[in-house]
DNA sequence: TAACTCCTACCGAGCGATCGCTCGGTAGGA
DNA sequence: TCCTACCGAGCGATCGCTCGGTAGGAGTTA
């Protein structure tokens, strides 16, 4: 029972987590060239080479070229996923609290997986056959998301919108655009940026910055773990 | 006199005005190629195929596949950044009115030429060069020009924003992510989508959807025109 | 314990296809 | 006689990928 109440707690808090270097080596390596030159700029050469392998080396561990923007995608969209229904579960019952912590965890998974998130989005056209089904189908359970909780809030009177669905767009839109300009070694930490754009956000439903400010966010929360997903600071 | 006052009146409203086929066709070809697999999927023959020309009838128009990305890439910028300085100058003094016009024309042209947004933001990368220097300074500039009427806003205590830097790159890029989505045959003109957005975009600065929200753009007021720029529906 | 058989984890060399681009033309109007 | 507007053929480079290996560790047998 203490156990177990434990694990909840720890369970709850894990959408806020992220460790580095969660990546195969290679699949660093071949992500890394994507990001820098595009899926079709990028030659295996220069993968192996980033990897430091033979190109047959590399062929070991993966069939294809796309195989590894196969791979790497989906690492993303299930790691967004799981994490966006862990930020839903933690919020309770309370639709503005679904919201905010929702839009904390968007853009919390797009600064902090930039690269990760930027080629998920960018290079959905070099995905081939169902890949790129099954994607688009993900993206699209990400916003529909999005939408559910504006128009539950809508509903229940919380939220105000002219056009729910336009802004629900704007808003998935605005967090995802994340990953085209976050830089690590900017201004903002992705914890600050989160809490910011959230407020932002709700401002685009009529709801203030208001209530709960503080979030548990900006409090000494360690939230960069390391590899074994162990607090590396704070 | 009479003569330029008319001319002044139709300049004014220039930046709402949207002809199709805007690109010579060869340049067309070798966008809508770009559009579909990107620059480095893109080749050569592709887009010679596309405009009905040989390898080397393309070679005649364009000195290589670059050539075609930096006429592209430098339309798309020179395009947009007269028309958002035109929208500023038709609002006159009012920093509100120049904040609404200038984000209905953001929206407006990542709506009506959202491949060319699309890949002028997505293929910088593919830039050489000098040509990417520039590009990079074309969109701060266009960021800057929101950043200085929210600045100015806050001042004059119209606008009222936590982090006005933040907001500003937030309304910027839900409005160049417009292009990543819009659809021509999807539910809302262009002009819907830049009122909306400009709403959208006015929430999050505590400004309501409020005053003035029939603005002239959905009036019937035409808004698509011929290749010679003269109206073809209103 | 030595020899043998697997297995994983690689690599040097190179194959066929395709890439961006060019050579040396032609056709037709000024 | 130019010039513009093209094109058939093809060059050298590079592409994704593979062939036929080797090195070394684990497990098995005599």
């Amino acid at each position: 029972m203490k156990v177990e109440t434990a694990k909840k707690v720890e369970d709850a808090a894990a959408w806020r987590k992220y460790s580095e270097n969660v990546l195969p080596p290679l699949l660093q390596a071949a992500l890394d060239s994507f990001v820098e030159h595009g899926y079709h700029g990028t030659t295996i050469r220069t993968v192996a080479a980033r990897a430091k392998l033979s190109v047959p080396g590399l062929y070991h561990h993966y069939a294809s070229k796309q195989a590894l923007l196969v791979a790497i995608v989906q690492f993303a969209m299930t790691d967004l996923l799981v994490r966006s229904e862990d930020a839903v579960a933690e919020a309770g019952s309370s639709v503005e609290e679904q919201f905010r912590l929702l839009i904390e965890c968007l853009a919390l998974f797009h600064a902090h997986r930039s690269e990760l998130a930027f080629i998920a989005a960018s290079e959905i056209r070099s995905l081939e056959g169902e890949s790129r089904t099954a994607h688009i189908k993900s993206r699209d359970k990400q916003q529909q998301m999005v939408d559910d909780i504006i128009n539950q809030g809508m509903r229940e009177g919380v939220f105000d919108a002219e056009h729910p669905k336009d802004t629900s767009r704007a808003i998935v839109t605005m967090c995802t655009g994340i990953a085209q300009w976050y830089r690590r070694d900017g201004e903002l930490s992705p914890e600050e940026l989160a809490v910011r754009y959230a407020n932002i956000a709700r401002m685009t439903l009529g709801v203030g910055p208001g209530s709960r400010r503080e979030s548990v966010l900006t409090a000494p929360t360690p939230v960069l773990t390391d590899a074994r997903g162990r607090p590396d600071r704070g």
